[in-house]
DNA sequence: TATTGTTATACTCTATAACTATA
DNA sequence: TATAGTTATAGAGTATAACAATA
């Protein structure tokens, strides 16, 4: 791996590929360095806000994802796992605590008594809508932004997450 | 500031605020909710970067965050926890592991005795840097936009953690 | 007296392994 | 046998309260 100064020629093959020289240049150009910190506080503000709200209901973190999660859609334990990317185990203790507090049920699948499909109930779903609400600070700054504006983000947003195949050069 | 939307007239106070009609706006506008989705998406990810980054260093998030902070500045104990917003009693045991995992130092405050001063080793600066260039996902997509729209980026961050004055219609 | 860092305690989240009840 | 959910256990992060050393 050759990685390469800009400003610093060579004649090797070092800038064979446009997208390495442009991933070069993204780590010494201070425009771009300053809205990686950005994007940075942006997620750490975001968590921050996100703890906030649950804080608010007097849930923990995981508490509320799962609730938002199960607020979406009732879905099977094992699921809830896959979503938050844990293991199994932890998602008993985590439904059991929503469930002790009233935001949460069990019931059985129908299709397989293995299965039990988490719920949220009538009052989890109230607190499942102000926990998304509290992410405004998100929101409102995109008000003000152009709808150009807002493509643009949007398929910057997705190239971030790869659902986009970057255009050739 | 009493700016009127047009095109809305309504005799109530409904949409007396600007502001407040466009942020009514962006919770039914189909482009910025995906937006906003898209960015918790990003934030997801970023963790999970972030979580697997410090994993590789078989460090966990806290861990590598503590790291991270010093690798900039050594910083007193309670100076870390005001940084991780947590209680200083926390910052005790991460450092315990870093310590012993002879990434980080404690040393003496030669102004005030009852300070310790907790500071990166050679190799603690090591893995701060591998750590930090573990967020490229985020500065890829980055490099293929325009100055432009770095710019206009930038503001919008900015905007979102409420560094900018939003300029008046 | 106030502050810094630590210890002790309790709770939650996490992974691992073993268990049960179904399939 | 394979899978879904649970239990048991241990490590880590967190808040609270109490403590020693220093200011």
């Amino acid at each position: 791996m050759v990685t390469h100064k800009p400003g610093t020629p060579d004649s090797q093959a070092a800038d064979s590929q446009a997208a390495e020289s442009r991933a070069a240049a993204s780590r010494t150009d201070p425009l771009t360095l300053e809205v990686v910190e950005l994007i940075g506080s942006v997620v750490a503000r975001y968590y921050e806000e996100y703890e906030i709200a649950a804080g608010k209901h007097a849930l923990t973190g995981a508490q509320a994802r799962v609730l938002g999660l199960l607020s979406l859609e009732p879905m099977p334990m094992r699921r809830i796992a896959q979503k938050l990317k844990c293991e199994p185990s932890n998602v008993t203790g985590i439904v059991d605590r929503l469930e002790a507090r009233g935001l949460v049920e069990r019931r059985p699948d129908p299709a397989d008594r293995r299965v039990k499909l988490a719920a949220p109930t009538e009052e989890g779903l109230v607190t499942a809508r102000s926990l998304r609400e509290s992410l405004d600070f998100a929101r409102e700054p995109l008000a003000e932004l152009s709808r150009a504006e807002r493509i643009s983000l949007r398929g910057l947003l997705r190239r971030m997450l790869g659902q986009d195949a970057p255009a050739a050069p």
